[in-house]
DNA sequence: GAGTTCACTCTACAGCGGTTGACCTTTGCT
DNA sequence: AGCAAAGGTCAACCGCTGTAGAGTGAACTC
C-alpha cells in the first residue's frame, strides 16, 4: 500500500508497513478472536501480501503475541490507600479500554482468553494475579486474598459485558454513571468486613 | 461404540449414541471452545463415525446449538425479594455449574460466548438480559436498570474467574467462603444507594 | 553507475476439517 | 422368509488456511 508519500527512507518504509499491519491485526483479533482472524485477511486489510505478514512476524501466533498486550497498570493502583482502590482500579479500566492501541490490544487479549492457550495464560498470570496482589497488598483481614480475586474477577466481568460483550445498560453507561454504581460495590469488598 | 448390552430396541441404541454424541460434543465444547472442536474429535471420543454427528445434528453448528445452553434459572430469582437477591444469584450459580451435564453446557456456552456470534447473542440476549430484568424487578431507585446490569456483569467474571479461566483464590474457594465475600458486595448494589 | 541488500510479491504446497453420497448391516414388519 | 427402513460406516471431495521458496524491483553503498 504505502500512499502517495516521496522519498521514504527504507527503515521509515518498513516501519509504517509494520505499524499497518500490527494495525489489522489488532483490529482483526479483538473483533473476531485469535481462530476466526485470517492472516490473509489481516494482510489484505493491510494492504499487503500474506507471505509479508509471516516474513515480520514469523507466525501467527508471532503476530497475536504482538497484537494482544495489556499495558501496565497505573500506579494508581500500587500506591492506593484501601478506601481508594475502587476509584483507582476504575480509572484504571476506562483509560486503558478507551486508549485507541492499547485498548484494542486489551480488548484482543481478553476475546481470546477463554479459547486461546497463551492468551488465557496471560490474563490469568499476568492480568489477573497481578490485580488481585495489587488489592490483596491493600487489604487486611480475613479472606484478604479470595477478596482479591473477587475483585479482580468483577473487573474483568464489567469489562466484558461492557466492551466485548456489550450487555445494553453497561456499555451504554457514562463513566460518572460506572463510578456511581460500582465504587460503592467494590467498597464493600475492600472494607474490612464490618461486623 | 454401543457396549455389550444386549437386545436393544433401534430407538433406544438412537438414543443412546445420541447421547454419547452429545456428551461428547459438550466436553469438548466446553473444553476447546467452538472452533477448536473439530467434529472427528466428537465422533472419535464417541466411537462413532464422523458422518453419523452430520446425519443427527445436521452440522457444526446445529451440535453446538444441541450442546451449549443454559437452563432456566431457579425461580428462586424471581420471586425473592431485594435483600434475598444475593443469596438466591450465587446459589443459582452454584448449582447450575456444578450440575454434571447442565454445567457443561453452560460452560460450553461461555467458552465460546466472546468469539462465536450465536453464543454471543444467546449469552447477552438471554442469559445477561434475563438476570438483568430479573434483578431489576426487584429494585428501585436510580439508576435501577443499570445496578441490575452490573449485578449480571459481576455474576459473570465470578463465573469465568472460577470455572472458565480458573483463576487461583476463586476457583479454590469453598461454596460457603464464597457466600462469605460475594453476598456483601452484592448486597452493596441491591441496597437502594443508602445516600 | 554497478552491485548488493532489503522490502515485498507470486505461486505453490500440504494438511486439516466440514460435509456428502454411496454402501453395508441390523432391526422391524408382514 | 423376505422386504423395507433406519442406524451406522467408508471413502472422497473441496475449500480454506498457515506456511515456504523463488523471484522482482527499488533503495542503499561504494
Amino acid at each position: 500500500m504505502t500512499t502517495e508519500g516521496e522519498h521514504l527512507t527504507r527503515e521509515e518504509r518498513r516501519r509504517r508497513t509494520e505499524a499497518a499491519i500490527l494495525a489489522s491485526a489488532r483490529h482483526a483479533f479483538a473483533t473476531s478472536g485469535f481462530e476466526r482472524t485470517t492472516i490473509r485477511a489481516v494482510a489484505a486489510d493491510a494492504g499487503v501480501d500474506p507471505a509479508l505478514v509471516m516474513q515480520h512476524y514469523g507466525s501467527k501466533e508471532g503476530l497475536f503475541a504482538a497484537s494482544a498486550a495489556w499495558a501496565e497498570q497505573h500506579e494508581s493502583m500500587l500506591t492506593a490507600a484501601p478506601a481508594d482502590l475502587p476509584r483507582a482500579a476504575l480509572d484504571d479500566l476506562l483509560s486503558r479500554f478507551e486508549d485507541p492501541a492499547g485498548g484494542e490490544a486489551a480488548i484482543a487479549l481478553m476475546r481470546s482468553c477463554l479459547t486461546h492457550p497463551v492468551a488465557a495464560r496471560v490474563m490469568r498470570d499476568d492480568v489477573m494475579c497481578d490485580r488481585k496482589a495489587a488489592v490483596e497488598a491493600a487489604l487486611e483481614g480475613p479472606d484478604a486474598a479470595l477478596r482479591a480475586g473477587v475483585f479482580a474477577a468483577v473487573m474483568m466481568g464489567l469489562s466484558m459485558a461492557r466492551y466485548l460483550l456489550e450487555v445494553p445498560p453497561v456499555c451504554d453507561a457514562t463513566a460518572e454513571e460506572l463510578h456511581r454504581v460500582v465504587e460503592p460495590l467494590l467498597r464493600a469488598l475492600v472494607e474490612p468486613p464490618t461486623a
